[in-house]
DNA sequence: TCTTGAGCCTGTAGTTGCTACAGACCCTAC
DNA sequence: GTAGGGTCTGTAGCAACTACAGGCTCAAGA
Protein backbone atom coordinates (compact mmCIF):
# COMPACT_ATOMS: atom_id res chain seq x y z
CA UNK A 1 0.00 0.00 0.00
CA UNK A 2 2.26 2.64 -1.09
CA UNK A 3 -0.22 5.13 -3.10
CA UNK A 4 0.15 8.47 -1.47
CA UNK A 5 -3.32 8.89 -1.32
CA UNK A 6 -3.12 6.55 1.59
CA UNK A 7 0.18 8.56 3.24
CA UNK A 8 -2.40 11.47 4.31
CA UNK A 9 -5.00 8.88 6.15
CA UNK A 10 -5.20 6.20 7.78
CA UNK A 11 -7.07 2.64 7.32
CA UNK A 12 -10.31 1.18 9.16
CA UNK A 13 -7.58 -0.51 11.90
CA UNK A 14 -6.00 2.43 12.47
CA UNK A 15 -9.54 4.59 12.74
CA UNK A 16 -10.66 1.31 15.42
CA UNK A 17 -7.32 1.67 17.38
CA UNK A 18 -7.07 5.38 18.07
CA UNK A 19 -10.47 5.42 18.71
CA UNK A 20 -11.07 2.29 20.74
CA UNK A 21 -14.35 1.52 18.39
CA UNK A 22 -14.69 -1.96 17.05
CA UNK A 23 -13.56 -2.67 13.91
CA UNK A 24 -16.60 -3.52 12.31
CA UNK A 25 -18.48 -1.34 14.27
CA UNK A 26 -17.36 1.15 11.80
CA UNK A 27 -18.24 -0.71 8.80
CA UNK A 28 -22.12 -0.83 10.60
CA UNK A 29 -22.08 3.16 10.55
CA UNK A 30 -20.72 3.86 7.57
CA UNK A 31 -23.22 1.12 6.39
CA UNK A 32 -26.31 3.04 8.26
CA UNK A 33 -25.37 6.52 7.01
CA UNK A 34 -23.54 7.54 10.37
CA UNK A 35 -20.23 7.73 8.83
CA UNK A 36 -19.87 8.90 5.70
CA UNK A 37 -18.51 6.52 3.11
CA UNK A 38 -14.53 7.25 2.90
CA UNK A 39 -12.47 7.11 -0.37
CA UNK A 40 -10.77 4.28 -1.42
CA UNK A 41 -7.40 3.04 -2.25
CA UNK A 42 -7.32 1.49 -6.08
CA UNK A 43 -7.24 -1.72 -4.28
CA UNK A 44 -10.32 -0.77 -2.53
CA UNK A 45 -9.07 -0.02 0.95
CA UNK A 46 -11.00 2.63 2.94
CA UNK A 47 -8.67 6.02 3.27
CA UNK A 48 -9.81 8.08 6.54
CA UNK A 49 -9.21 11.50 7.23
CA UNK A 50 -8.85 13.22 10.86
CA UNK A 51 -12.73 14.55 10.13
CA UNK A 52 -14.04 11.24 10.13
CA UNK A 53 -11.99 10.35 13.59
CA UNK A 54 -13.79 13.81 14.79
CA UNK A 55 -17.19 12.35 14.03
CA UNK A 56 -16.67 8.37 15.28
CA UNK A 57 -15.79 10.14 18.63
CA UNK A 58 -19.18 12.31 18.35
CA UNK A 59 -20.73 9.22 17.33
CA UNK A 60 -19.20 6.89 20.23
CA UNK A 61 -19.75 9.80 22.91
CA UNK A 62 -23.41 9.94 22.14
CA UNK A 63 -23.91 6.06 22.50
CA UNK A 64 -22.15 6.31 25.48
CA UNK A 65 -24.59 9.24 26.67
CA UNK A 66 -27.03 6.33 25.57
CA UNK A 67 -28.48 8.00 22.62
CA UNK A 68 -30.00 6.22 19.98
CA UNK A 69 -28.47 6.03 16.20
CA UNK A 70 -31.63 7.82 15.57
CA UNK A 71 -30.82 10.56 17.98
CA UNK A 72 -27.60 10.90 16.55
CA UNK A 73 -28.88 11.05 12.91
CA UNK A 74 -30.98 14.14 14.46
CA UNK A 75 -27.85 15.92 16.25
CA UNK A 76 -25.69 15.45 13.25
CA UNK A 77 -27.92 16.91 11.07
CA UNK A 78 -28.44 14.25 8.66
CA UNK A 79 -32.17 13.75 9.50
CA UNK A 80 -32.90 17.05 7.12
CA UNK A 81 -29.65 17.67 5.50
CA UNK A 82 -29.07 21.22 7.18
CA UNK A 83 -27.73 20.93 10.71
CA UNK A 84 -30.22 21.34 13.66
CA UNK A 85 -30.81 24.47 15.36
CA UNK A 86 -29.72 24.82 19.36
CA UNK A 87 -33.56 24.31 20.13
CA UNK A 88 -34.03 20.95 18.13
CA UNK A 89 -30.48 19.59 19.85
CA UNK A 90 -31.71 21.01 22.91
CA UNK A 91 -35.49 19.81 22.58
CA UNK A 92 -33.98 16.04 21.72
CA UNK A 93 -31.61 16.37 24.64
CA UNK A 94 -34.39 16.89 26.72
CA UNK A 95 -36.69 13.93 25.52
CA UNK A 96 -33.88 11.68 26.05
CA UNK A 97 -32.97 13.16 29.56
CA UNK A 98 -36.75 11.98 30.42
CA UNK A 99 -36.58 8.43 29.27
CA UNK A 100 -32.89 7.91 30.93
CA UNK A 101 -34.86 9.62 34.26
CA UNK A 102 -37.84 6.93 33.65
CA UNK A 103 -35.94 4.38 33.31
CA UNK A 104 -34.00 5.10 36.39
CA UNK A 105 -37.06 5.12 37.82
CA UNK A 106 -38.03 1.88 36.55
CA UNK A 107 -34.48 -0.02 37.90
CA UNK A 108 -34.86 1.92 41.20
CA UNK A 109 -38.36 -0.29 41.94
CA UNK A 110 -37.00 -3.10 40.14
CA UNK A 111 -33.86 -2.87 42.92
CA UNK A 112 -36.11 -2.56 45.77
CA UNK A 113 -38.13 -5.16 45.25
CA UNK A 114 -35.02 -7.27 44.42
CA UNK A 115 -32.86 -6.43 47.55
CA UNK A 116 -35.96 -7.10 49.47
CA UNK A 117 -36.94 -10.42 48.42
CA UNK A 118 -33.06 -11.29 48.47
CA UNK A 119 -32.44 -10.63 51.72
CA UNK A 120 -35.66 -12.52 53.24
CA UNK A 121 -33.71 -15.69 51.44
CA UNK A 122 -31.92 -17.49 54.16
CA UNK A 123 -30.22 -19.34 51.21
CA UNK A 124 -30.70 -22.91 52.62
CA UNK A 125 -32.32 -25.82 51.72
CA UNK A 126 -35.60 -24.77 53.22
CA UNK A 127 -38.82 -26.17 50.71
CA UNK A 128 -40.09 -22.17 50.64
CA UNK A 129 -37.93 -19.23 48.94
CA UNK A 130 -38.91 -15.96 49.06
CA UNK A 131 -37.45 -14.91 45.80
CA UNK A 132 -39.85 -17.94 43.96
CA UNK A 133 -43.15 -16.95 46.15
CA UNK A 134 -42.82 -13.10 45.08
CA UNK A 135 -42.78 -14.80 41.31
CA UNK A 136 -45.41 -16.84 41.27
CA UNK A 137 -47.27 -14.83 43.94
CA UNK A 138 -47.21 -11.17 43.34
CA UNK B 1 -64.50 -26.08 18.32
CA UNK B 2 -66.64 -28.35 20.25
CA UNK B 3 -64.08 -31.07 21.61
CA UNK B 4 -64.60 -31.76 24.94
CA UNK B 5 -60.50 -31.35 25.04
CA UNK B 6 -61.11 -28.03 24.50
CA UNK B 7 -64.30 -27.29 27.78
CA UNK B 8 -61.69 -27.85 30.23
CA UNK B 9 -58.63 -25.50 28.49
CA UNK B 10 -58.95 -22.25 26.90
CA UNK B 11 -57.14 -21.28 23.98
CA UNK B 12 -54.16 -19.14 22.90
CA UNK B 13 -56.27 -15.61 22.59
CA UNK B 14 -57.24 -16.56 26.33
CA UNK B 15 -54.12 -17.09 27.90
CA UNK B 16 -52.76 -13.93 25.93
CA UNK B 17 -56.49 -11.56 27.58
CA UNK B 18 -55.90 -13.03 31.24
CA UNK B 19 -52.33 -12.70 31.58
CA UNK B 20 -51.88 -9.50 29.28
CA UNK B 21 -49.25 -11.16 27.30
CA UNK B 22 -48.78 -10.77 23.71
CA UNK B 23 -50.44 -13.50 21.78
CA UNK B 24 -46.98 -13.98 19.70
CA UNK B 25 -44.98 -14.06 22.87
CA UNK B 26 -46.45 -16.82 24.55
CA UNK B 27 -46.04 -18.95 20.93
CA UNK B 28 -42.25 -17.57 21.48
CA UNK B 29 -41.65 -18.65 25.05
CA UNK B 30 -43.06 -22.28 23.49
CA UNK B 31 -40.92 -22.38 20.91
CA UNK B 32 -37.53 -21.42 23.28
CA UNK B 33 -38.91 -23.42 25.72
CA UNK B 34 -39.60 -21.42 28.78
CA UNK B 35 -43.37 -22.52 28.10
CA UNK B 36 -43.94 -26.27 27.62
CA UNK B 37 -45.86 -27.36 24.28
CA UNK B 38 -49.64 -27.72 25.20
CA UNK B 39 -51.82 -30.37 24.18
CA UNK B 40 -53.63 -29.64 21.14
CA UNK B 41 -57.19 -30.14 19.75
CA UNK B 42 -57.46 -32.72 16.70
CA UNK B 43 -57.21 -29.37 14.15
CA UNK B 44 -54.17 -28.41 15.95
CA UNK B 45 -55.28 -25.39 18.11
CA UNK B 46 -53.55 -25.57 21.66
CA UNK B 47 -55.12 -26.23 24.98
CA UNK B 48 -53.74 -24.65 27.76
CA UNK B 49 -54.85 -25.39 31.52
CA UNK B 50 -54.36 -22.97 34.53
CA UNK B 51 -50.66 -24.76 34.85
CA UNK B 52 -49.50 -22.61 31.62
CA UNK B 53 -51.21 -19.42 32.92
CA UNK B 54 -49.61 -19.56 36.59
CA UNK B 55 -46.40 -20.71 34.85
CA UNK B 56 -46.47 -17.75 32.07
CA UNK B 57 -47.24 -15.20 34.75
CA UNK B 58 -44.39 -16.49 36.78
CA UNK B 59 -42.29 -15.18 33.47
CA UNK B 60 -43.99 -12.39 32.73
CA UNK B 61 -43.23 -11.49 36.55
CA UNK B 62 -39.64 -12.31 36.54
CA UNK B 63 -39.18 -10.36 33.32
CA UNK B 64 -40.84 -7.47 34.71
CA UNK B 65 -37.88 -7.82 37.20
CA UNK B 66 -35.54 -7.92 34.39
CA UNK B 67 -34.16 -11.30 34.59
CA UNK B 68 -33.22 -12.56 31.27
CA UNK B 69 -34.56 -15.80 29.93
CA UNK B 70 -31.41 -17.73 30.55
CA UNK B 71 -32.27 -16.18 34.49
CA UNK B 72 -35.97 -17.30 34.19
CA UNK B 73 -34.75 -20.86 33.02
CA UNK B 74 -32.54 -21.16 36.07
CA UNK B 75 -34.83 -20.05 38.47
CA UNK B 76 -37.86 -22.68 36.80
CA UNK B 77 -35.37 -25.57 37.22
CA UNK B 78 -35.23 -26.02 33.26
CA UNK B 79 -31.32 -25.91 33.01
CA UNK B 80 -30.57 -29.12 34.33
CA UNK B 81 -33.89 -30.80 35.40
CA UNK B 82 -34.15 -30.32 38.99
CA UNK B 83 -35.46 -27.55 40.77
CA UNK B 84 -33.12 -25.35 41.91
CA UNK B 85 -32.34 -25.05 45.44
CA UNK B 86 -33.11 -21.93 47.40
CA UNK B 87 -29.26 -21.04 47.55
CA UNK B 88 -28.78 -21.34 43.66
CA UNK B 89 -32.10 -18.61 43.20
CA UNK B 90 -30.66 -16.52 45.82
CA UNK B 91 -27.26 -16.53 44.23
CA UNK B 92 -28.64 -15.50 40.43
CA UNK B 93 -31.00 -13.28 42.52
CA UNK B 94 -28.25 -11.47 44.01
CA UNK B 95 -26.20 -11.51 40.39
CA UNK B 96 -28.75 -9.73 38.94
CA UNK B 97 -29.38 -7.38 41.39
CA UNK B 98 -25.80 -6.20 41.00
CA UNK B 99 -26.25 -6.04 37.52
CA UNK B 100 -29.42 -3.65 37.94
CA UNK B 101 -27.31 -1.15 40.43
CA UNK B 102 -24.65 -1.45 38.13
CA UNK B 103 -27.33 -0.06 35.07
CA UNK B 104 -28.40 2.38 37.65
CA UNK B 105 -25.01 4.00 38.51
CA UNK B 106 -24.49 4.45 34.91
CA UNK B 107 -27.57 6.26 33.94
CA UNK B 108 -27.47 8.56 36.88
CA UNK B 109 -23.83 9.61 35.08
CA UNK B 110 -25.53 9.81 32.15
CA UNK B 111 -28.16 11.90 33.84
CA UNK B 112 -25.89 13.85 35.08
CA UNK B 113 -24.16 14.80 31.86
CA UNK B 114 -27.22 15.36 30.05
CA UNK B 115 -28.78 17.17 32.69
CA UNK B 116 -26.32 19.78 33.56
CA UNK B 117 -25.42 20.17 29.91
CA UNK B 118 -29.31 20.66 29.09
CA UNK B 119 -29.66 23.64 31.14
CA UNK B 120 -26.99 25.14 29.41
CA UNK B 121 -28.67 25.44 26.67
CA UNK B 122 -30.55 28.51 26.08
CA UNK B 123 -32.47 27.02 23.20
CA UNK B 124 -32.21 30.08 21.04
CA UNK B 125 -30.40 29.61 17.71
CA UNK B 126 -27.13 30.86 18.67
CA UNK B 127 -24.27 29.15 16.87
CA UNK B 128 -22.70 27.45 19.70
CA UNK B 129 -24.93 24.49 21.77
CA UNK B 130 -23.30 22.69 24.92
CA UNK B 131 -24.63 19.71 23.70
CA UNK B 132 -23.15 19.49 20.71
CA UNK B 133 -19.83 20.96 22.24
CA UNK B 134 -19.89 18.49 24.91
CA UNK B 135 -20.15 15.85 22.65
CA UNK B 136 -17.66 16.88 20.27
CA UNK B 137 -15.09 17.92 22.21
CA UNK B 138 -14.95 15.19 25.54
C1' DT C 1 -76.84 -24.96 4.55
C1' DC C 2 -74.13 -21.23 3.48
C1' DT C 3 -71.59 -17.37 4.55
C1' DT C 4 -69.13 -14.16 7.20
C1' DG C 5 -65.89 -12.76 10.36
C1' DA C 6 -63.07 -13.78 14.02
C1' DG C 7 -59.65 -16.57 15.69
C1' DC C 8 -56.02 -19.78 15.19
C1' DC C 9 -52.16 -22.17 12.59
C1' DT C 10 -47.34 -22.03 10.42
C1' DG C 11 -43.14 -19.95 8.80
C1' DT C 12 -40.58 -16.04 8.20
C1' DA C 13 -38.84 -11.28 8.49
C1' DG C 14 -38.22 -7.16 11.01
C1' DT C 15 -36.55 -4.46 15.20
C1' DT C 16 -31.65 -2.20 17.71
C1' DG C 17 -26.86 -2.00 17.84
C1' DC C 18 -23.78 -4.28 17.14
C1' DT C 19 -20.37 -8.62 16.65
C1' DA C 20 -18.32 -12.54 14.35
C1' DC C 21 -17.43 -15.34 10.92
C1' DA C 22 -15.89 -17.34 5.97
C1' DG C 23 -13.45 -16.95 1.96
C1' DA C 24 -11.15 -13.94 -0.88
C1' DC C 25 -7.88 -10.40 -1.79
C1' DC C 26 -3.79 -7.30 -0.76
C1' DC C 27 0.42 -5.58 1.29
C1' DT C 28 4.75 -5.75 3.72
C1' DA C 29 8.82 -7.96 5.36
C1' DC C 30 12.02 -11.48 5.27
C1' DG D 1 8.60 -16.32 -3.16
C1' DT D 2 6.19 -16.90 0.78
C1' DA D 3 4.42 -16.18 5.38
C1' DG D 4 1.85 -13.23 8.21
C1' DG D 5 -0.95 -9.80 8.91
C1' DG D 6 -4.53 -6.65 7.42
C1' DT D 7 -8.48 -5.64 4.73
C1' DC D 8 -12.47 -6.62 1.62
C1' DT D 9 -17.38 -8.44 0.99
C1' DG D 10 -21.60 -10.71 2.33
C1' DT D 11 -23.98 -12.99 5.65
C1' DA D 12 -25.54 -14.85 10.14
C1' DG D 13 -25.95 -14.45 14.96
C1' DC D 14 -27.29 -12.23 19.61
C1' DA D 15 -31.94 -10.79 22.98
C1' DA D 16 -36.55 -10.61 23.34
C1' DC D 17 -39.81 -9.98 21.11
C1' DT D 18 -43.36 -8.23 17.29
C1' DA D 19 -45.66 -8.36 12.95
C1' DC D 20 -46.91 -9.96 9.07
C1' DA D 21 -48.83 -13.40 4.96
C1' DG D 22 -51.43 -17.03 3.54
C1' DG D 23 -54.03 -20.71 4.91
C1' DC D 24 -57.29 -23.37 8.25
C1' DT D 25 -61.10 -23.75 11.58
C1' DC D 26 -64.86 -22.40 14.32
C1' DA D 27 -69.17 -20.18 15.89
C1' DA D 28 -73.09 -17.55 14.84
C1' DG D 29 -76.50 -15.49 11.90
C1' DA D 30 -79.52 -15.52 7.54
Amino acid sequence: MIDHERESGFTRGDLARTTGCNIETIRYYEKTGLLPDPPRTDAGYRIYSAAHATRLRFILRARELGFSMEDIRGLMGLEDGAAPTCAEVKERTERHLADVRAKIADLRRIEKVLSVTAAQCSGEDVPECPVLETLEGS
